[in-house]
RNA sequence: GGUCCGUUCGUCUAACGGUUAGGACGCCAGGUUUUCAUCCUGGUAAUAGGGGUUCGAUUCCCCUACGGACUACCA
C-alpha cells in the first residue's frame, strides 16, 4: 500500500464551520491511523471571494483542537508552495496538455453570451449544458478555424479553457464510503478548467495539486460528490489514472431543526455557535460566537465532532483525541447526513469539565478572575474548583457559580428571604456563630457534625437553618453544599457574612 | 426541472438475513440531598410506504414518498 497522505483543502473565503472542522478533524484521524501525512492547503483560486484573516483563521482554529500538520501554507514542506495562487504557473501547462491532447478545448463565448443562453433555456424549462449536445454550435475551437482561433488568441480576446467530456460513456466513481457512484458522461458538461484571469478553477487545481503532492486519498464533503466524475475523467486525460487517489465523501452537517446544510448564517440564529473561533466579518464587523469563547473544550469539542457521523461500533463515547486516531476507520463513516444536537454538545463538555483535575479547573477559572481583576491565592481558586466544577457545563460557568467565595453577597434574594427569614432568625445565626467558632479543624466534615448535632439537640428544621445559612453565605439558593462553602470560605470570612447579615437584618 | 446521494426512537447511532431492534443525548418518574446540580434506578420512544427474493427481512432488489447535495469563468 502507498504511503497515506491526505490534505484538508479550504478556500479562504471566511470562517471555517465545525462541517469542515470535521472533514479535517477525518483526514486528520486517518492520516494518523495509517502513520501518513497530513497536509493544509489553501485553494484561492477565485480571488473575488478572497476575505482577509480567514486564512489565519483556519489555521488557529486547527491549532486550538489539536490538529497538527506535516505539511502546509504556514510550515512549508517538500512539496511547497501550498496555496494555489502561488502555483498559477504550474496550472497552465497541464491545461496546454489537455488541449495538445485533444480532451480540452478554448472557448471564447463571453458570460454575457452564455447568461442570455442559460435564460432562454429556462423560459423552456430546460437547462442549458455546455456539452456534448451544444459545443458544436457555440464559439470555441472545435468549431473554428485553426486560424481565426490563433487570430483570437493572439489579439488578447478573452477565453477559457474547457473539457470536452465524451459522449455515451458511463463513468465510474469508487467512494470508500458509498460504493460505486456511476454517471452518464452525456449528463456531465464541459465545465471550465481554465479562467480568463489566468487561474484554474477548483476541478482542475485540485487534480493537478493532489496528483503532483502524491494525495493518496481525497476525503471531501458530500458537495463535491457530483464533480467527481469530472475528476477521475480529467486523472485519465492527463495519464495520471494509475496514481489517482481514492475518494471518500463526507455526508453532510445538517440543521438542528428542519432541514438542510449547516450553514454559516444558523448559528446564533438558533443559539449555539457554528464556528470553533469567534470571527469578526472584516466588512460589516458582525461578530458570530465560537465555541472557545463560548467555553468549550477543545478535547469535548473534537469528541463530540467525531462522534457525528462516525461510530467505533462499540458502545464507547467518550474518546481522546489519541483513542479517536486508534479507532478511526473510514468504513464507520455513515452515509446519511447528521443534524447538529447542541445539547449533546453542551453534555460532552460538562463531562469533560468533570474530568479536569482542580490544578487544571483552577488554572481556567484564575483566568477568569484574573480578567475581573480578583487576585486571589492559588490555593483558594483550587478549593473553590473542588466544590464547584461538578456544576460547570461551560466554562465561564466556574465563574457563575463560585462569584460569591470571592465576592460576599452584596444583596439578597428576595423570596428566599421571605421563604426562610423568621423574627429568630438573627440570634439562631449568632448561636451558629458561636459553635462555628469554636470548631479548630475547619473541615466540612466537622462544620456538618456541629451544625446537625445542634439541629437535633434543639428540634430545628435542617431546611430551615441550612437554607437561611446559604442565604447569608451566598445571597441567595445555589451553589454547593453549605458545609463546604464554610470550611472553603474559612472560619473568619464566614462568621463575618452571618454577623454582617444578622445585623442588617436585626434593623428590619 | 435534470443528475447524484440518502432514509432505524425527537436527536446521534448499533444491529454486516434469525435480537424481547441495543446504547447515548433529551424528556418523564423515583431514589440520594439543606438549595441547584452531580450521582443511581426505572420509564418514554424507531426500522418512511408498497411490492418482491427468502423458511425468515432493519439488513438484498424494485417502485413510490420524503429529504439533501449539485446544476457558475465559486469552492
Amino acid at each position: 500500500m502507498r504511503e497515506v497522505r491526505v490534505r484538508f483543502a479550504p478556500s479562504p473565503t471566511g470562517p471555517l464551520h465545525i462541517g469542515g472542522v470535521r472533514t479535517a478533524l477525518y483526514n486528520y484521524l486517518f492520516a494518523k491511523k495509517h502513520k501518513g501525512k497530513f497536509l493544509l492547503r489553501i485553494e484561492d483560486t477565485d480571488q473575488t471571494r478572497f476575505v482577509p484573516g480567514a486564512e489565519d483563521y483556519i489555521i488557529e482554529s486547527l491549532k486550538w483542537i489539536g490538529i497538527h500538520f506535516d505539511e502546509g501554507v504556514h510550515i512549508g514542506g517538500p512539496f511547497a508552495p501550498y496555496r494555489q495562487s502561488d502555483r498559477r504557473e504550474i496550472y497552465h501547462q497541464y491545461a496546454l496538455q489537455l488541449l495538445k491532447n485533444g480532451t480540452a478545448y478554448y472557448a471564447f463565448d463571453t458570460p454575457e453570451e452564455l447568461d442570455r443562453l442559460r435564460k432562454d433555456s429556462e423560459t423552456r424549462k430546460e437547462t442549458f449544458q455546455y456539452g456534448p449536445q451544444t459545443r458544436l454550435g457555440l464559439k470555441n475551437s472545435l468549431t473554428m478555424s485553426e486560424t481565426d482561433v490563433k487570430a483570437m488568441l493572439e489579439s488578447g480576446e478573452h477565453y477559457v479553457i474547457r473539457v470536452k467530456i465524451p459522449e455515451n460513456e458511463t463513468i465510474v466513481v469508487q467512494d470508500l464510503i458509498r460504493g460505486e457512484v456511476s454517471v452518464d458522461s452525456n449528463l456531465l458538461d464541459d465545465k471550465v478548467l481554465f479562467k480568463s484571469d489566468g487561474l484554474p478553477t477548483y476541478h482542475l487545481a485540485n487534480v493537478v495539486d493532489d496528483y503532483l503532492m502524491k494525495i493518496s486519498h481525497v476525503i471531501r464533503g458530500e458537495e463535491w460528490l457530483p464533480s467527481a466524475p469530472l475528476h477521475v475523467l480529467l486523472y485519465r486525460y492527463l495519464g495520471w489514472e494509475t496514481e489517482m487517489p481514492e475518494f471518500a465523501h463526507l455526508p453532510l452537517l445538517l440543521k438542528p431543526e428542519g432541514n438542510g446544510k449547516l450553514s454559516k448564517r444558523d448559528g446564533d440564529r438558533l443559539g449555539f455557535p457554528v464556528f470553533p473561533l469567534q470571527w469578526t466579518d472584516p466588512k460589516t464587523g458582525d461578530i458570530s460566537s465560537g465555541y472557545r469563547e463560548t467555553g468549550y473544550l477543545p478535547e469535548a469539542f473534537i469528541n463530540m465532532l467525531a462522534l457525528l457521523g462516525w461510530n467505533p461500533g462499540t458502545e464507547q463515547e467518550i474518546f481522546r483525541m489519541d483513542q479517536l486516531i486508534e479507532a478511526f476507520s473510514i468504513e464507520r463513516v455513515g452515509k446519511s447526513g447528521s443534524k447538529f444536537d447542541p445539547e449533546k454538545a453542551k453534555w460532552f463538555n460538562h463531562h469533560y469539565i468533570k474530568m479536569l483535575s482542580v490544578d487544571h479547573l483552577a488554572l481556567l477559572l484564575n483566568k477568569i478572575l484574573t480578567e475581573k481583576g480578583i487576585e486571589v491565592d492559588m490555593e483558594f481558586v483550587k478549593k473553590v474548583c473542588s466544590v464547584t466544577s461538578e456544576r460547570a457545563v461551560l466554562i465561564p460557568d466556574l465563574w457563575e457559580h463560585s462569584s460569591f467565595f470571592f465576592q460576599a453577597p452584596k444583596v439578597y434574594d428576595e423570596k428566599v428571604v421571605q421563604k426562610f427569614w423568621k423574627p429568630e432568625t438573627p440570634a439562631l445565626l449568632e448561636k451558629i456563630g458561636l459553635l462555628l467558632r469554636e470548631i479548630s479543624d475547619f473541615s466540612s466534615e466537622n462544620i456538618d457534625a456541629v451544625i446537625k448535632s445542634f439541629i437535633f439537640e434543639n428540634s430545628l428544621g435542617m431546611g430551615q437553618v441550612m437554607n437561611t445559612l446559604r442565604l447569608v453565605l451566598v445571597g441567595g439558593s445555589f451553589g454547593p453544599g453549605v458545609a463546604s462553602i464554610l470550611s472553603v470560605l474559612g472560619k473568619q470570612e464566614s462568621l463575618q457574612r452571618i454577623h454582617k447579615a444578622a445585623n442588617q437584618f436585626m434593623q428590619l
